[in-house]
DNA sequence: GTTAGCACTCAACTATCTTGAGTGCTAATA
DNA sequence: TATTAGCACTCAAGATAGTTGAGTGCTAAC
């Protein structure tokens, strides 16, 4: 077996290519480093990066022929042949079986996005569904969010699921307590981005509404501006004693916070969840058993198990390829994140989950433009540039 | 052919047979009435829902032999047999193919239903686990409906779409509006129930909070107490002329009003979706293709879809087999619904989403239960019995 | 270093055969 | 007259063998 160019150099960092019309790409960050890697000829390049494209479109094993013809290559398929080889040999093909063309393995995957992902121009179409998506007013927060889970799994054919904006830091503008029939009665807390959150609490039987208002009021002078993730905190330490002594119905007042207190606690954010049957087009997934796992795991993935998935980074973007992902039904994926952020803070993240054989560059770039134009309305939205 | 018993009588309308420890079986709610009903012979039916249960139970065609051995019954394979091919020519039995077993028709599943489901006793972790579910203290609501949902398809084994309460006859009991930066304000609004509904709106942007507090006083002084159903008559035609008089920022007030409106009209409740993935386990849908439209569905519904397929209505229990189901998706399916109520008017509904091939009997007793012990536990929770 | 040529491989398809579960019909039986 | 044993028949599913064609690796020539 012929073994050129295994020279085991380090690679270099590339970012993507070419851009778009629709954003400066930015660098893409490497989640996983192989070590020992190689280099490769531009001529090998090429050619992974063809059996990558071609794979990603038709989903069949390339053929050396098919690859020659295809693309206009000036070699014979005999000379891709050879370089298959070496290809294989450096572990960025397999051959399903012998007399069966090549599929990029995941090292080839893990090449492909590191160094030779190109963002051919996206169709006009989808440049302009993203224009809209992010034009349209919508005053809820968590509409743009949904819309944008949304649009992104049709735009994309892959299962989108975004992680709503962490609300820890945001600051608590006003508490409400609604006495209901029956001794219970609603706790309603509103941050300073307009995020409501309500929880239902026992309260003494005969508590007077002059006793609710005074309570309110005291929780109120006492918490405003508090970040909600410092809630428990300044309860405990500052407010508890005072309130001990002022407060007729020290323990009612407790249970509220109580309550309030699980809001970050329970529910850091919503997880929304778009395009989850999109995957069924895929023919890795044809297979009932096989999308049973994802589809299970995308029922159940609340925040925490989905932030497990694809955890809040600072950098743009991430691309997990099978194995790299921690989450064993997400294995046989290739998922694409980015975080969004509020004033540089990132808050929340945007997965696109796809068979390994993904668009990734059409993915990422579409992406990165989502997450960016995300960060730039909600932090619009929440640093006051209201109406 | 013989065809012995085809007199085309009317078929006698029967209740489940038998009861089992959990609650009385209410009487099931036909459909669907078949036009020229035949009758049949005691054998006939021994035979028809010996057929049912066992292809329900394996999932595969059910032969003469199998029959009269697997269930100890004293008749020969060829007695069966002839009896069999009278029930495939009164159309109860379908037959894949010659040499195969028969299956029960829609017409077969329908009369089997309607007369011959019986329950036999339910395991007793099933009813541990039901009793458990509602003896549970869960304050609010939203939560008691979402883990009925989630018990109640892992119980089944069957997908589960629950309806949450309907919000038209809740009753306002607090209206708030928080201003936050920027001309924005959060419009609150709880329910005598213990709901809460939020939306933004914009507000003129040097609005006094003197002003924004008056006008939360009129809105709460007209209309507290107004059923949400009557929100829109009410506002247009009493309380907006006086409005005008007394308010200064009339237009701030209308622009809240207009946001709370939507609650009704968008959202008339949640639907709650659980063991949508449950389906995949079952043989006829192990093809992707045959999956696809249902777990589509299931995505998008909201209530408006949802309760077209299974419309709210004051009797127990409702079965639709098969084609009997107006919506599409649902066709190959069988659905299995009640609806639930509060102080006897019904606000939700449940449904049980399964292949044709379904355990009838267990489901429409599981289900009878916990359509009871909801509405138990809503009705003691709105009716001020809280505690 | 590149490529034409050639023998080789192997999944996928097709055709044919076998098996066995299940049927319908007929004639004997209770 | 209702039931049943017996038997020929049917047909999906599985096994076996042959064919096809896309694709390969190797070698020798360019």
């Amino acid at each position: 077996m012929r073994q050129r160019f295994a020279n085991g150099g380090r690679h270099l960092r590339g970012g993507m290519k070419a851009c778009n019309t629709l954003t400066q790409m930015s660098t893409v960050q490497v989640t996983c480093d192989w070590g020992g890697e190689q280099m490769l000829t531009p001529r090998q390049k090429l050619i992974l990066a063809a059996i990558v494209e071609d794979y990603v479109r038709y989903a069949e094993p390339v053929g050396s022929r098919t690859l020659s013809k295809h693309r206009g290559f000036q070699i014979s398929p005999a000379t891709i042949r050879n370089e298959m080889a070496d290809l294989e040999e450096l572990g960025y093909l397999d051959q399903p079986h012998t007399s069966a063309g090549r599929v990029p393995s995941q090292k080839g995957y893990r090449f492909y996005v590191d160094h030779l992902a190109t963002s051919a121009d996206i169709d006009p179409e989808t440049v302009m569904s993203l224009r809209a998506l992010f034009q349209e007013q919508m005053v809820e927060i968590e509409r743009v969010i949904q819309q944008t889970s949304t649009v992104l799994s049709q735009l994309t054919q892959y299962t989108t699921v975004v992680l709503g904006p962490k609300i820890h830091q945001e600051k608590i503008k006003h508490i409400q307590l609604i006495p209901l029939s029956g001794g219970t009665a609603v706790a309603i807390l509103v941050t300073d981005t307009g995020h409501v959150e309500n929880r239902q609490v026992h309260l003494t039987e005969d508590i007077s509404s002059d006793a609710v208002v005074r309570m309110v009021n005291l929780l109120n002078s006492k918490l405003k501006g508090t970040p909600l993730a410092n809630l428990r905190s300044h309860l405990y330490r500052e407010i508890a004693n005072e309130m001990a002594n002022t407060l007729e119905y020290f323990e009612d007042a407790i249970a509220v916070l109580d309550e309030l207190t699980t809001v970050t606690d329970q529910n850091p954010g919503k997880v929304y969840v778009g395009g989850a049957t999109n995957i069924l087009v895929q023919p890795e997934f044809r297979d009932v058993e096989k999308v049973k796992p994802l589809l299970e795991w995308l029922e159940q993935a609340d925040w925490n198990t989905a932030e497990h998935a694809f955890p809040l980074h600072g950098g743009k973007l991430q691309v997990r390829i099978g194995h790299e992902n921690d989450v064993e039904p997400l294995q046989d994926c290739s998922v694409v994140s980015a975080s969004y952020s509020v004033a540089g803070v990132p808050v929340g993240n945007i997965g696109v989950i796809g068979p390994t054989r993904m668009n990734y560059g059409r993915v990422m770039q579409i992406l990165d433009y989502v997450a960016n134009a995300l960060s730039k309305v909600i932090t619009e939205r929440v640093t006051g540039g209201g109406g």
